[in-house]
DNA sequence: ATATTTACTTACTAGTAAGTAAGCAAACAT
DNA sequence: ATGTTTGCTTACTTACTAGTAAGTAAATAT
């Protein structure tokens, strides 16, 4: 018998995965089970319905995302920090051309129950407000260089970010590094 | 009766709404004869799978695309292009937060039949390569200033687009706005 | 007037989706 | 040793998916 916490992490593992290859709609219960080798009620016996294992990944995501910041709270220089953020996406580039939940999120809203929603606005929120700060911190240190508001830089370079991945999987995994190399080009571009 | 092509315009009309809203897993020929008051088999008629329906709606995307920019040919100023390439966009998000074809087709990639695929490579590329010329264009003019290659700002671009729709649909429209602002500020800036 | 094509509808199939209820063996608690 | 909880499986339901085959009334061609 395997421990509880054993095969409710691999479920979510394998569900992350699908979510993030599928789509929130194109990934099923009967995908999970048959590459975990249990049967399909198994996994509602740990996430009852599909839409509290959707919140549950996003919000393992988030988590995520407060651990990787938490580490950098001490004196790590701002293109350290830019460079590990834009890592997470190059993470999900190699692993099969993965694509981040908010775009999986967003391309499916509206047919989205209303906890996996609002997992997403959580997200993405807190990935803004940490890259807002992020790049105020580094105009005023003088590492970045840009003009107009800090959240609006901030929510065009992770909207680009995101955008990179989706545009990597149609055109190829280049064009994910060339906008990688464009971003950071602007930031770099004194006035 | 109605003749061929009025229901056969009618169903891609629809189905070119639901595939932006629900994404292309999520719309089904359900949705679409419900909605025109029609029975399923008669979309089937017209598209005998809803492969050639998903490619039939983003082909029509490209030609509309088309129409478009050739229309700029003769002597529109950059700035004008740009605006209007922008307010494709702002349309679908006026038009009930619609996230653009390449953001759908990018999201459920690994679902969707080889001609669909085929039909987003096309649009995406045909986007990119006016884009970059474009660009270029205003760079030599002096009316766009960025560095680096023409290509890796377009992508950039394109992706900040396609991210924006996505981001106003979870954390609300002004961040389009903000994103457009961002974009344009970026290309004022002068070395 | 007759034959054929067009634009559908009716009625169906096979597959898959999420979700549930009941049972059962192993582990654990007392 | 006994009872209870844990971690599942078996077997099922309801709903919906794309897709098909056969039929039909109206329009068109001859």
């Amino acid at each position: 018998m395997a421990s509880r916490s054993d095969t409710k992490t691999r479920i979510l593992d394998i569900a992350e995965g699908l979510m993030q290859r599928l789509g929130y709609n194109a990934f099923s219960y009967q995908h999970i089970s048959s590459q975990l080798g249990i049967k399909n009620a198994a996994i509602h016996y740990y996430f009852p319905s599909k839409e509290h294992l959707g919140a549950d990944i996003i919000r393992r995501n988030r988590e995520r995302f407060h651990a990787l910041v938490n580490r950098w709270q001490t004196g790590v220089d701002c293109w350290a920090q830019l460079d590990g953020f834009i890592e997470v996406y190059q993470t999900n580039l190699h692993e099969d051309n993965k694509v981040c939940l908010i775009a999986i999120a967003a391309s499916a809203y509206y047919t989205l129950p209303a906890s996996v929603k609002k997992e997403a606005l959580a997200l993405a929120s807190e990935i803004l407000t940490w890259l807002t700060k992020l790049l105020e911190t580094g105009r005023i240190s003088g590492d970045f260089h840009f003009e107009g508001p800090a959240h609006y830089k901030a929510a065009a370079t992770a909207s680009s970010l995101t955008g990179a991945l989706q545009l990597a999987r149609i055109c190829g995994n280049e064009h994910f590094y060339h906008i990688i190399a464009q971003i950071k080009t602007d930031l770099k571009t004194s006035i």
